[in-house]
DNA sequence: ACAGATTAGTTTGCGCCGCAAACTAGTGTT
DNA sequence: AACACTAGTTTGCGGCGCAAACTAATCTGT
């Protein structure tokens, strides 16, 4: 066992965790995507529960990121935001998600 | 299902996350504690790979906050810091585990 | 038609926080 | 006495998340 482990947890995972996705706010988005694969900028601001600045701020962040993509039409006049997880956007949520629960599944109690 | 769902995760756990354990450098130290129950400064500086000056920091912070217990004493006229998890740290640590778990874990993929 | 309200977002400003670097203090060494 | 080492603490700054203010387009009542 190296001296940087102690029992099964490594904490390796934790200190070179991806602050992109760990942010809680980022995270919820990235859930919620990470299962319908396609929703409009309405649809999270509920299932989030943010406001709409944070939001729109976060999601500019996960854009520039290459996190997601967003794409904005017109439909019946009104505008729509549609927002979906790119392939390096899932990547990166599942390796986030595997540290997570590798780190925090091998514990006791 | 509430609006608030989406299948099986809810997002309220996100929402709700305890920031002063959610932060990567404490998440490491308390993780190590949990398991130890009783260690002193150098040995986490080891395990969590911090540098002295945020491990210091940090294990402030979980002192205000309760979580932590910090014991100095003298061995061999060498001063040693010993830091375990309070109930309320162990708690704390507990409930985060449990949010995370449940919101990473019951997804596909 | 134009005033006010509603929807859908974006931008701004501030306060907090994590990190690295500088500092402190005590012990051992020569 | 001077220097080095160990064991921590304090300080300063850059970046970030959040709320509030702002923008722009459509709808509604009169």
């Amino acid at each position: 066992m190296s001296p940087s482990e102690i029992g099964s947890e490594e904490l390796g995972p934790i200190a070179d965790i991806n602050r992109m996705v760990h942010e809680p706010a980022r995270l919820m988005i990235l859930a919620v995507l990470y299962v319908v694969e396609s929703a409009d900028f309405v649809f999270l601001l509920h299932q989030t529960g943010l406001t709409r600045g944070n939001l729109s701020s976060h999601l500019s962040k996960l854009e520039t990121a290459g996190y997601v993509a967003i794409e904005k039409e017109f439909v019946e006049r009104i505008p729509r935001t549609l927002i979906r997880l790119t392939g390096e956007g899932r990547k990166a949520f599942q390796a986030y998600r595997q540290s997570m629960l590798q780190v925090l599944g091998h514990l006791p109690g």
